[in-house]
DNA sequence: TTGTGATTCGAACGAACGTTCGACTCAGGA
DNA sequence: TCCTGAGTCGAACGTTCGTTCGAATCACAA
């Protein structure tokens, strides 16, 4: 029985990983609200009422996308960033996590970035904490790179909420097979906003990531 | 007959401009498919059916708003683009235009950011013609720039879309009353972009727009 | 073999959806 | 006065929605 239990709530969140992955999916393609529970219901395999055993209502589904989403983003952020303490690296380092994450994982991310105020109640404050929490990071480091004197005057909302726009607003028009990848467009939107915040005199300083390096020529061919 | 039909037709059109103004507002409140046309009968004070008697769907509805405010913005941008020819210059009436366009008409600006792959058939593609021609615009307008050997080696089409990004992800979190207007948000953004954008020499060159000469206090009280 | 709890699903619920229809009002021309 | 057509709407259409329920199936301990 206790070793019966493991391996079933194993397998009852793999099958749930598995609802969601497919959720995502529909909402992605047709939006929160045009997205019936019968479209999960097909795209999963799972009978419409199965559905029901795993996950208590259609709020609860997009829910847990979104909550998973944000915790993992977020703890990888911080993760990445531990090691690291000049500023425009960390700047660096939170486009980089930020469209890694984007590109590898794009439905939960356009689920993510579309439907921001469909939830209600708790679901709507959990979510909007780690939200929080996660803009708040960015914040901080950006008042570092200004603490350490190198930007120009700027509105710090206004300078860190433009660059989630640069970086958000990837899924409406990325395509993977003509656009370049996460390491090459974490470079240049990383260096855009440097370039667009900082005083003029160490924007010359950066040098790419180490995964980017070796893409440069494709970045170079994408120039025109 | 012929001055009571135009008076007529004005008051029809009077009427179905108040009904758009009210759809779209149900639309950026509830999104497309949250939203039910009784949700705009009770919002526009029209029945039920007679909504029927001006527009012949709810699709419909969503085109009409959509290609009207295209139609707005890129008519007054060729407007304003009309007697300038330097290319930094026109990228920042291009900001300007669409920024002043986007906070004066919040709701019509959420719902073209927002419901962008709804529409099907032929409002469909009428709708993305527009839109394309919009993005060719700002394209020109960047390669000019770039032509003229004051930008980075930099993909055009990541850096234009970079920078509507910035823009377009504004009725995310803009707030009327704590954030800056048009004229502030616009210079910020432009400048942000440029310094961006450029080698980092002409960057210092680009003065306030004479609008937001006055508003530069507010800015600064903004810088915090 | 029997019993039990976890898992699955067909069928149905009431509510809400977009749209249609026929009847009504009413101002203006004949 | 009667007629016409634009404008308006209550009531209903058939469909789809999110959710529920009870029965069936399954693996496994006793």
């Amino acid at each position: 029985m206790p070793r019966a239990a493991t391996s079933d709530s194993r397998m009852v969140s793999r099958k749930l990983e598995m609802i969601l992955r497919h959720s995502a999916h529909v909402f992605a393609e047709k939006g929160y609200e045009g997205a019936s529970i019968r479209d999960i219901s097909r795209a999963s395999g799972v009978s419409l009422s199965g559905l029901y055993y795993y996950v208590e209502s259609k709020q609860k589904l997009l829910y847990l996308i979104q909550i998973h989403t944000f915790r993992t983003i977020l703890s990888r952020l911080q993760h990445d960033l531990r090691s690291i303490s000049d500023p425009a690296a960390r700047l660096r380092i939170l486009v980089h996590n930020h469209l890694e994450y984007f590109l590898r994982h794009p439905m939960e991310m356009k689920v993510l970035a579309r439907e921001d105020d469909v939830l209600a109640g708790g679901y709507r404050k959990e979510v909007a904490e780690i939200k929080r929490r996660y803009y708040g990071t960015a914040l901080e480091i950006f008042e570092h790179l200004r603490r350490s004197g190198q930007t120009r005057r700027l509105n710090p909302r206004i300078a860190v909420l433009s660059l989630f726009g640069m970086m958000n607003w990837i899924h409406t028009w990325h395509r993977p097979w003509v656009d370049p990848q996460a390491e090459v467009l974490s470079d240049v939107m990383s260096q855009m906003f440097l370039h667009g915040v900082m005083n003029g005199h160490q924007a010359e300083s950066q040098k790419p990531s180490r995964a980017a390096r070796g893409a440069l020529k494709v970045a170079a061919r994408a120039v025109g």
